[in-house]
DNA sequence: GCCTTGACGAGAA
DNA sequence: GTTCTCGCCAAGG
C-alpha cells in the first residue's frame, strides 16, 4: 500500500482541481502547493491516474509552454481547452489574458 | 537491487 | 532568447 502515493495523489488533485478558469499553475508549483517540493515530475503521473476529471489542461511547464510534443493530439486537445477558457498564445508561450483592456487601450488609445 | 523513464525545473554557457 | 546539463524522485523492467 502506497501510503505517500495516495496522500500525494490526492493532494494534487485537490490543488488542480482548484485552479480557476483562464489561470494556469506550473508542474513544480502545483508540487510545492500540494505540500511536496520537488516533485513536479510526478505531478504527471497523479493526473494520469485521477478517476475523476480534472482541469489538467491548466498543469504547464513553468516556462509556460506545453508540456507535450508540439502538435501532437494531447497537445493540441490542450491547447483547445485554454483556449475555450480565454488563455491566449504567443506561439508556443501562453499568455494569461484576465482582462485585455491594456491592449484594447494600445489598439483605440485611451477612452478618455 | 540496479537501470531507465518521465505531461519537470533551475542555473549555466 | 535558446540550448545544455544536472538535480529530483517515485515507478516499472
Amino acid at each position: 500500500m502506497s501510503q505517500f502515493r495516495d496522500k500525494f495523489d490526492h493532494r494534487v488533485w485537490e490543488v488542480v482541481a482548484s485552479i480557476p478558469p483562464g489561470r494556469v499553475m506550473g508542474y513544480g508549483e502545483v508540487a510545492r502547493a500540494a505540500g511536496f517540493p520537488r516533485y513536479s515530475r510526478m505531478v504527471s503521473a497523479a493526473l494520469g491516474r485521477s478517476p475523476d476529471p480534472l482541469p489538467w489542461h491548466r498543469v504547464v511547464r513553468s516556462n509556460r509552454t506545453l508540456a507535450f510534443e508540439e502538435g501532437s493530439s494531447a497537445y493540441r486537445e490542450q491547447a483547445q481547452l485554454l483556449k475555450q477558457e480565454g488563455v491566449g498564445f504567443d506561439g508556443l508561450k501562453i499568455v494569461e489574458v484576465e482582462t485585455d483592456d491594456s491592449l484594447d487601450r494600445i489598439l483605440w488609445g485611451p477612452t478618455d
